[in-house]
DNA sequence: GTTGACTTTCAACAATCGTTGAAATTAACT
DNA sequence: AGTTAATTTCAACGATTGTTGAAAGTCAAC
């Protein structure tokens, strides 16, 4: 009775995306058919084709949901660590702060959606036939102007050396939200995968002394 | 005739991991059927069940075959860097670059199995399913030995700090490998993905100041 | 040249796949 | 209450999936 009364509380649409998410997320867009998206999200088959048009539909959607969220989140983000700063403007810190903070902002601790999302985009991200396509359409609008704040955090950069940097935080980024538990079995138990507050406080710093080393000239 | 006869210059087994090879890099695990690893092996359907049982066995034994390899020439590499290293031993730097060179030194420019094979490993790295265990078992043996060389580079640094700056150079390197060519798109052409040259020599300095700055105390 | 082990082919299995047209139900609005 | 539109269900389509048993072929050793 409570689960199907909180099944019925949402709408089918969005039970849909979510059970879409956690299993794209689990086993890529091939590995997950459209009836085990329907069975999950207590729904008949051909509500997904309706709503969405097709397979692919879905996938594209479910990225859409969240990423015009994240994308809102990290512009006041960005806007506030600038209206922040000393006249030089933000620090990289301040900017790659305002980069990854974001995505712990969302309740990440709580809501195993986001959870799935950024499980979903670390496969997407590394993927041969959607990494270059997707991530672009999606995110890269919006990097652009995180790019545009290195550019002047770091004057002297050179323009490939800034991307590249990019490049390297982009991998660091998904693979730590990709959540695998490999570090887990690696380091036997002394680094958590599940501690994304202490990857978190680690990455900025890391991530920070790489564009200085490279970019700081 | 030319096509043909190279084709039936090598054995029927390695056509099959080398088609699967290409098809996993680019599609993944569920979206290569059996039938188009034949067709692209120029092998009958029922020849790849034969010789690695079923499809999981032929995608394990594509992971292994260069694994074995590339954990060999990343072992050599650490020992020699080891070798020349003085009285204190080898810096973070050459640490780092043990583990990046030998994947440019399989002849990765001329020889596209070895590209196809970073792709793939870009891909099982941040997939859920399989990141932790297959990564795990094909590479961190190894990977502790290099743990180990960087735990005597920074004598102070706690380990959980260690892990995790591992974890970060883990995400920037395969993604870097990936090949998505995101970075050509972000960049509009300034940073190009196929300069894996270019990309190591920025990825040696930048983890390597990352690993500094939370390490070394 | 006959044996025996290994390799390759052929044909077919049951199961699952994404998609869709038509019917049934619900919602919205006058 | 009556009409229209949106949503949901049902049943089925043809195509593709991984796997396998049995037959055919290949090769080396004696």
């Amino acid at each position: 009775m409570a689960e199907s009364a909180a099944k019925a509380k949402t709408k089918r649409k969005d039970r849909i995306l979510d059970a879409a998410e956690a299993l794209f997320a689990k086993h890529g867009f091939e590995g997950v058919s459209m009836r085990r998206v329907a069975e999950e999200a207590d729904v008949d088959l051909a509500l997904s084709s309706y709503h969405f048009g097709n397979k692919r539909g879905l996938f594209d959607a479910v990225l859409l949901r969240r990423a015009e969220v994240l994308n809102e989140t990290r512009l006041a983000a960005l806007e506030r660590c600038k209206a922040e700063a000393d006249e030089g403007g933000p620090s990289v810190e301040a900017i790659i702060n305002a980069f990854l903070e974001p995505m712990l902002a969302h309740g990440y601790q709580e809501d195993e959606g986001w959870r799935h999302y950024f499980e979903l985009i670390a496969q997407v991200n590394s993927s041969f036939e959607w990494g270059g396509q997707l991530m672009t359409k999606y995110f890269d609008p919006l990097v652009r102007k995180f790019m545009d704040a290195l550019k002047e955090a770091l004057p002297n950069a050179d323009p490939a050396d800034l991307y590249w940097c990019y490049h390297f935080l982009s991998g660091a980024l998904t693979l730590t939200f990709a959540h695998t538990g490999r570090i887990d079995q690696l380091s036997e138990g002394v680094a958590k995968s599940e501690d994304m507050v202490g990857a978190y406080e680690r990455m900025v710093p890391f991530v920070a002394a790489g564009f200085r080393r490279l970019c700081d000239k």
